[in-house]
DNA sequence: TGCCTGCTTAACAATTTGATAATATTATAA
DNA sequence: TTATAATATTATCAAATTGTTAAGCAGGCA
C-alpha cells in the first residue's frame, strides 16, 4: 500500500539529512531528499510531494528562491512547505510567510519536535478539508463524534474515536504503533504497546464490522 | 461549508496585504484585496464580501471613514468590519465602535491569531443570524430570551438560555468545553469548569425533555 | 435596607474512561 | 512442526470527568 504521506527534505548538510530522513521513516512516511534549491525544485517535480521541507541556506538556489519558484508552480499551489532555519528573526520569518511557507521548524532539530510538527501539519491540513469521513456503510462524524453504521450511531469513547478516525483518515495506510502513539497519545505521554490493541479491540467490539486489519510487526490499517 | 466566503482585506503595505490573503485563502476563504480606503469602498461595492479587514492608516480615506462611509450604506449594515490597528490606544478604539466595526486585529499579526479571529467571527455571526430556531418540540426565541417546549413557555436565566441556544445552532455538533466558553464567557473571563455543568444541569431541569447530551473528555451536544 | 434572582464555586458522589497486568491465542520464521 | 514474537482478550484498578447539591456573593428592585 503505498498511500503513505511522501515528504521531501533539501538540506547541504548530509547529516542532517540523514537524521530527519531516518526519523520520518521511522513513522511510516516515504522520503524523498535533496541537497540544493535546484535539486529541491528537480525532485519536487517528479515526486509531488505532500509536505516539502527546506533548508534557508543552501548553495545555489536557498529555500527561499525555490520556495517561491515552487509556489508559482500550478502543481505545488497547495502543497506544505515548511522552512529549515537557524535563524529566528522576524526578517526571514516574513519573507519565509511571502513566499507561502506553511510554517518553520527551527535548527537545531530535535526529532521528536520535528516528528510532532510534521503530524500536527498533516492533520490539520487533513481536518480542513472535511468533516465527514464516509466509506461504505460507515461515516465517521469528527463533529458530531460520531460514528453510523448501518444507520446506528455509535458511540465510541474519546481515544477509542481519535484512534478510529485516524485509522480511517487514510484508509488503506498501515499505520505504524509508533505513528499512532505520536498522533494520538502525543510525543510526550508514554504508554505501553497493549493499550493500543486494547482500544483496537474496544472499537471493534462496538463497531461489530471487521474493518481494522492488524498487520503483523508493523501496525494497523483501516479498511472494508 | 457549501459556499467560500468572501473577504475584503485594504492595507496600503504590499507584504502585510500578501500575508494576511495567503493565509485566509490557505483556510478556504476567497479573498479580495485594496490598496487604500477608496479602493476598499469600490472593491465591496463590486465584490460584496461577508467580512471586510480595514487597516486604520491608509492613505486617501483611512479605515474610519472608510467603515464610516461603508456602514451608512443599506448593502453593508450588516456586513462584519473588523479594523487593523498598530495603535491600542483607547480613542481609536471608542471611534472604531461608534462607527461600527465588529472587531478588532493589532499589528504586528499573527497568522494563527488571524485565522481564529476570523473563524470565530463567522462562528459568532451565524449564531446571532437567526432569529427563532425550531427543532422538533422545542422552539428558541433569541429576541424574547424565551423558549417554547409541548406549548409552554419556559424562562431560562440569561447564561443558561446562550447556552442552550448555543448548542442548538448547532445541532448534533458537540461544543468543547472550552468553545463554550469562549463563546458565552469570551476569551478575558475565567470560569471553573463545574460552571458549565451546573448551567447544563438547569436547562435540562427546567426543560425535562432529554436534549442535551454529554459526551465525556470532550463537550456537550444537543440533539432530539 | 432587605429580599429576590442569577451566577459561580466548593465539596462530594457517581460515573466513565483509559492503562496495565495477566493470560490466551495467533502468525511467522527457522 | 515447533519455537518465538506479536497480538487478542479479559479483568481490574486508578484517574479523569461529570453530576449534584448547597452555599456564598453580587446586583437589581421594591
Amino acid at each position: 500500500m503505498s498511500t503513505a504521506k511522501k515528504i521531501l527534505i533539501a538540506d547541504d548538510e548530509p547529516d542532517i539529512l540523514e537524521i530527519i530522513q531516518f526519523n520520518l521513516q521511522q513513522e511510516g512516511y516515504e522520503v524523498v531528499t535533496a541537497k540544493s534549491g535546484d535539486d529541491a525544485i528537480e525532485q519536487a517535480k517528479r515526486h509531488l510531494p505532500d509536505l516539502i521541507i527546506l533548508d534557508v541556506m543552501m548553495p545555489g538556489k536557498n529555500g527561499l528562491e525555490a520556495c517561491n519558484i515552487l509556489r508559482n508552480m500550478p502543481a505545488f499551489k497547495k502543497t506544505l512547505i515548511v522552512f529549515l532555519t537557524a535563524m529566528s528573526d522576524e526578517g526571514t520569518q516574513i519573507q519565509g510567510l511571502e513566499t507561502g511557507a506553511d510554517d518553520y521548524l527551527s535548527k537545531p532539530i530535535r526529532p521528536k519536535v520535528l516528528l510532532s510538527k510534521v503530524n500536527s501539519l498533516f492533520r490539520r491540513f487533513e481536518k480542513e478539508d472535511s468533516g465527514i469521513i464516509t466509506l461504505g456503510e460507515i461515516a465517521i462524524d469528527r463533529e458530531k463524534y460520531l460514528v453510523r453504521h448501518d444507520g446506528k450511531d455509535i458511540t465510541l469513547a474519546r481515544k477509542e474515536f481519535e484512534l478510529l478516525a485516524l485509522l480511517a483518515s487514510r484508509p488503506g495506510k498501515v499505520f505504524l504503533r509508533n505513528e499512532i502513539l505520536n498522533q494520538i497519545w502525543g510525543t510526550e505521554v508514554i504508554v505501553g504497546d497493549r493499550t493500543i490493541d486494547v482500544h483496537i479491540r474496544k472499537i471493534r467490539q462496538k463497531l461489530d464490522l471487521d474493518c481494522i486489519t492488524t498487520v503483523k510487526g508493523v501496525g494497523y490499517k483501516f479498511e472494508l
